[in-house]
DNA sequence: GTAGGCGGAATTGGCTCCATTTTTGGAGAA
DNA sequence: TTCTCCAAAAATGGAGCCAATTCCGCCTAC
């Protein structure tokens, strides 16, 4: 009738004003400590003042950025001492459950897990920075996919996002990306092999961004 | 001068409303799948209209509230399936980090805990049922602290708010208090004995909640 | 008598206006 | 010339108003 005339005619389809925010600030878009001013964000995202409101409130509570009463808010400046606990928090989760992982690791999941690596690796070269970030979660989200927790899966994601922006700037040295790739496949491998000390040596390497070695 | 009269005069405090109606509904007092209209919740805690929606809004991202578009906000019923990850998620990170917490075990501490697990077992005798509440989350949040990774107690502490109204109905029954209290007790013992896999038992059995043993 | 459609009441959700607070720029004095 | 104080402008944050959607009850028609 009437109701699929949208996606033609309308091709700017409209996004949730919170995650273009939260994009803009996962891409360094918006780098840390940037005032976040209500008007210049209506504007930006062309939208209304509760709209932008609701957004920098949600992401507040995420800790993404950082409220000052009465003065405003701003993208959250953290500090390595808190990048390091996250880190911690996530290696003690993701290599806290690669025994389930290996348990549940059937030949057609390792199969899709090659796939998305290898579209990791294809969005390395041709994809945008963007589509490369979710290619990324992709793999991981699938991966973790495998303990069978899909609570745990959600608050990775959410963990991750908190201190996502300083590997975003990370990520721009193309060795750093090539290390990433090669990672992702060794971990398939490990899955594969059911190497559990293996598998988890190669979580820790991967989530600390260490240079892997052997 | 002025600004220290509040403190007498004034002893009704403002608390926020989203920590006001996260009581409500982590004590029972509105039960899984009850409406929360706007008005209702305006004249309850006596506030404005966009006070009360700020809070269905983040209590919403924390999955304690159901939205329905159009339709309104219900406390959220939460399954088993949910509560079993969310539990496995809890052990896998507290007993994970349960060395580093033997190895911060100073004298001190331990002097400390055995004073917040005495306050617990004062407040299940004459405590209100949030004081009694407060009393856990005390405790927990100190033994946590030893780990010396304050994002991972906050964290923790996220988590647990997302399925804590199925626990206080389970604190109902005064043998599951009081085996909580022997249990902080015995995690105190097994902290200063610096017994790693017996506090990592200890932990184990005080998430699940099973009946404890030995 | 029952089912379907219609209308009114109530609730949600967006928007704009306004007060309070902070900041910045300028003017005056030391 | 520099520091301080005051005033004006801008930004935050709150509150109430209004439109849109939904639900319930009633009436009508079959």
């Amino acid at each position: 009738m009437s109701e699929d005339r949208m996606e033609t005619e309308a091709p700017e389809e409209k996004k949730d004003v919170t995650d273009l925010l939260l994009q803009d600030i996962l891409t360094g878009t918006l780098p840390a400590g940037t005032w976040l001013k209500q008007i210049d964000l209506e504007r930006r995202y062309d939208c209304t003042r509760p709209e932008v409101r609701r957004a920098l409130d949600r992401l507040s509570q995420k800790r993404l950025v950082q409220h000052n009463p009465n003065r405003g808010y701003q993208v959250y400046e953290l500090d390595d001492q808190r990048t390091r606990e996250i880190s911690d928090i996530r290696v003690i989760l993701e290599t806290g459950i690669a025994d389930r992982m290996i348990a549940n690791a059937t030949p057609e999941a390792v199969r899709d897990l090659r796939e998305l690596a290898n579209v990791f690796d294809e969005m390395s070269f041709r994809g945008s920075i963007m589509e490369h970030y979710d290619a990324n979660l992709a793999f991981h989200r699938a991966l973790l996919m495998l303990a069978g927790n899909i609570e745990l899966v959600n608050i990775i994601a959410e963990i991750r996002q908190r201190t996502a922006s300083a590997p975003v700037s990370q990520w721009r040295t193309r060795a750093r990306i090539e290390q990433s790739a090669r990672e992702h496949h060794l971990m398939v491998d490990a899955l594969e092999a059911r190497d559990l000390p293996e598998l988890r040596r190669l979580i820790e390497i991967h989530i600390r961004q260490a240079p892997i070695k052997a």
